[in-house]
DNA sequence: AAATAAAGAAAACAATGATTTTCCAAATTT
DNA sequence: AAATTTGGAAAATCATTGTTTTCTTTATTT
């Protein structure tokens, strides 16, 4: 090998301040935030290049359009938020601790105000920009799945009584999904931990009530 | 009395084409069509103009702005739309029939092509213009109370056995929201009305297995 | 020091959009 | 016919925005 290597020998002239790649990562960290904060067409461009300390000149060197910002920025935050659920939780022994572990968690992730804001974010441009819909799609597809999932191995192993697990699944999913819904369109305040707490406790036992065998 | 009566005297001049409120029904009626199909801020006053046949002038005489334009059109909208639930649907002798006819007419309702896009429009502008956040909470809470009407009711007569009654209808109508969220997110398609059919009946049999005493 | 590259500041550009105003062609009454 | 009101067409205003360009300062290497 010759000597070409991690420090790549530069010419003359300022060196960058930081390397494109930490720069990138500021833009979209300040583009997330401004766009899950006041909506995609409601940002501007200068906004987010304030709030992330570059100029626009900087930023339209690392991004083509706002449009690959939007895109660029969500996939990461819908990656990061929805790709987090530990389908380890609903493996306890005890079937209901473990529905109630993994209905929590889902809880807590769903009804964050990050999960929130992003949904409504979905809600608002997905239409517009079918790269986004598409993310959003397959990340929340593995929680369907370890719903599925759930239900499945407790009809299996006859804790459940047996029937159309589909069905059964998004039953347990509505619940939650219902719950950020209304708070997604404002009617109703985020739930507070305690709060949620308790009502992932009541959901499980009303289901479990009407589905155990 | 004197005369002053139906048909106020004109004195000279041009008639107006139409009275003022077909004016403004037109306009209403061409900017709900616009807000839906194409989101408040994309949605320019141009376009609502011309799509009701009358100019911009004409428009700005009967509003004030565009953001009244979104809460008359909405509003209209949004009582038309959720207004129309029957709760008398929800009173057949048998409890089964009863609740599918509950179940359906609301799914039919919910899943309508005019829902989803004005849930979406919530989810967008909600926030920033609360009055239409109230509207939309206003004309939901009658729904919230059929079904919750509907689980007490057959709580008391035995036909549902005791329990939590907010959760119960919570879940219950929870089923046809998250099916509503899944469209409204671009998570699957609206359903065909023969799927819709068999999906009520899917749900309504779920649940009675579960909950029926 | 001279040459050079990085990147902010700010202006320039072009488009769009909400709102207002001007001008004008009907349609009526007196 | 004259006076008068309605409301469309279109231009004018004024602000905002995405995007590009110019200018300038600064930190380097040779």
């Amino acid at each position: 090998m010759v000597d070409s290597n991690q420090v790549p020998t530069r010419g003359p002239g300022r060196p960058p301040l930081r390397s494109e790649d930490e720069t990138r990562a500021l833009i979209i960290a300040a583009a997330a935030r401004a766009f899950l904060e006041t909506g995609y067409i409601r940002t501007g461009i200068d906004t987010i290049a304030r709030d992330a300390g570059v100029s626009t000149r900087t930023l339209y060197r690392l991004f083509a359009a706002k449009e690959d910002l939007l895109k660029q920025a969500m996939e990461a935050r819908i990656d990061a938020a929805f790709g987090s659920l530990d389908a380890a939780r609903g493996t306890k022994a005890d079937p209901r601790a473990s529905l109630e572990a993994l209905l929590s968690g889902y809880t807590d992730l769903a009804l964050s105000d990050e999960a929130v804001r992003l949904t409504r974010l979905i809600a608002a441009e997905g239409q517009q920009v079918p790269a986004l819909a598409e993310s959003y799609r397959q990340a929340t597809a593995r929680i369907t799945g370890a719903f599925e999932a759930w239900v499945r191995e407790h009809q299996r192993n006859g804790f459940l009584r047996p029937g159309n697990t589909e069905t059964a699944a998004n039953l347990l999913r509505g619940t939650v999904n219902e719950a950020q819904r209304q708070i997604l369109l404002g009617l109703r305040d985020a739930f507070a931990p305690a709060e949620r707490r308790d009502w992932v406790k009541t959901s499980v036992a009303l289901f479990l009530d009407g589905f155990a065998a």
